[in-house]
DNA sequence: TAACTATTCAAGTGATAACTTGAAAATGTG
DNA sequence: CACATTTTCAAGTTATCACTTGAATAGTTA
C-alpha cells in the first residue's frame, strides 16, 4: 500500500544512528553541513547525503547562507516525533538504558529533577540554573533565568556560584553527558548540584518559559 | 554511536510499509497472524518475520492462545509513536495527502469532524454515532453511545437511521476507507452524514469516553 | 501416538543502503 | 577572471533488507 510506504519512508528517514544524530543536533537549532559533520563525526559528504535524505523525507529543511548552507528541522512535530521515539525506546528496548548508563558515565552521582518540579523551583527563587552546553547554544535561546557555564568554563566559574543553594544543570537532551559531567564535578566541590532530566528544546516545547534571541 | 543507533533502530522498525500496516491495525487490538497477514496481504512467513523484527525492536508483545500466536502493541507509547509519524507525514511530505485522497476515494462529499467537536455534540444528544467496522472491533471496544453498523450491513440498517439528525460514522484511523464509504453510501441517500477525523484508537488515547470489553 | 494447525526457521535472490573516494557545482573573494 | 570554500553529485564496494519457498517446531485433537 503506497500510503503506508509513505509513512514508512518518514519512520525510515530516522532508522539510521547518524541521521538521529543529526536531528537531535538539530533540534538545538540550525546547523551548517559542516558543523553538523563534526558533531557526528562523519565525513561532509556523507553527512550531506544523510541530510538530503532527511530533507526528502520532509524532516529537515535548507537555506543558504552565503556560501554555507544551514539545516534546521521541519517544524516542532518533528521534535515531538524524536521525542516519542526516545520514549518508546526507553520504555521497550532494555538495550537502552545499558547503553545510555555507558554513555553518560557512572549515574549514582547524578540526581534528576524534572521540568515541572525545576519550574516550581525557579518561581521560588529556590535554585540557580546553569546551562553547560557551547556559549553559542545558550545565546540562541535558553531557560528563563539560567546563566551560561559552558563546561570547560566551569572551573573557573566556581568560585562565584553560591555553596548553599541548589544548582541544576542542563544541556541539549536528556541523552546529552554536558549536565552529568557537570554535576558529578560540582559534587566533587562540595556544591549542591543535580541534573534536568530533560534539555533546552524539551523544555521549550512544553511551552515553559525560555529567552530567545531575536 | 551505540545509543543513537538503539534509537533508530525504533524507527527502522517502523520503516517499512508492511509493518507501518501492521501496527494501525495492531492499534485496533490484537490480532492472531494469520488474521494479520490477511488484512495486509501478505504470506504468513512473511508476516511472523515481520512482527519478530516488530518484537525484537520492543513495539509490539506477543501471547498464545491454544495453537495460536496474538499480537499486541507493546504499550499505548507505540500507539503515541505512530500518530507522531503520520503527523509528520502529513505535514511534511507532499506525497501523502495525494495518495490519501487516492486511496480514501473521492472525498468532496465527505465533511470531517473532529473529536472535540463530536464530544460536544454527544454531550448535548445532537448527532447519532455509527461504527462502521467489522462488528468484532466493536465488540472489544467503541466511541460511547456509538452503534455498529458494519459496512456491508449499513444498507440494511438505513431504514433505521434518523432522516433528520446528524449522522457520524467512524472506523479504524484517519485514513480507513470504512468511514469514508459510509458517510458517501449515507448521503446518495439523502441522509446528512460525516465522518470523524480520526479513528476509535486516537479516541480512546484521547481519553474520551469508551465502552469497553470486560 | 499420529495427524493437524498455526507459527517460525533457514536458505536463496534481487533490491536498496551506508560509506568512501574523487570530481563537479555554486558562491564568494582577491 | 582566477581561485578558494562549501556543498553536492556520481560511481563503486560491502552489508543489509524484503520476499519467496520449503522444511521444522510446538501445541492440539482424534
Amino acid at each position: 500500500m503506497a500510503l503506508f510506504d509513505a509513512f514508512a519512508s518518514v519512520a525510515q528517514a530516522l532508522g539510521s544512528g547518524r541521521r538521529a544524530e543529526i536531528v537531535d543536533l538539530l533540534a538545538q537549532g540550525d546547523r551548517s553541513v559542516e558543523e553538523i559533520a563534526n558533531e557526528i563525526s562523519q565525513s561532509v559528504a556523507n553527512t550531506s547525503q544523510h541530510l538530503q535524505v532527511l530533507a526528502r523525507a520532509g524532516l529537515v529543511r535548507s537555506r543558504r547562507e552565503g556560501t554555507r548552507i544551514f539545516y534546521r528541522l521541519a517544524s516542532d512535530r518533528v521534535a515531538d516525533l524524536w521525542a516519542a521515539i526516545r520514549d518508546v525506546a526507553v520504555s521497550h528496548v532494555a538495550e537502552v538504558s545499558v547503553l545510555a548508563d555507558e554513555y553518560l558515565g557512572e549515574r549514582d552521582g547524578v540526581e534528576q529533577l524534572s521540568a515541572e518540579e525545576l519550574e516550581r523551583r525557579l518561581a521560588r527563587d529556590q535554585v540557580v540554573v546553569l546551562d553547560v552546553r557551547p556559549e553559542p547554544e545558550y545565546r540562541a535561546g535558553h531557560i528563563a533565568g539560567a546563566r551560561s557555564a559552558p563546561l570547560d568554563e566551569l572551573p573557573s566559574l566556581l568560585a562565584k556560584l553560591p555553596r548553599r543553594r541548589e544548582i541544576v544543570a542542563y544541556c541539549r537532551g536528556p541523552y546529552c553527558v554536558y549536565a552529568d559531567d557537570a554535576v558529578r564535578l560540582l559534587r566533587e566541590r562540595g556544591l549542591k548540584a543535580l541534573r534536568l532530566d530533560v534539555g533546552f528544546p524539551e523544555w521549550h516545547r512544553a511551552g515553559l518559559p525560555v529567552e530567545i534571541a531575536s
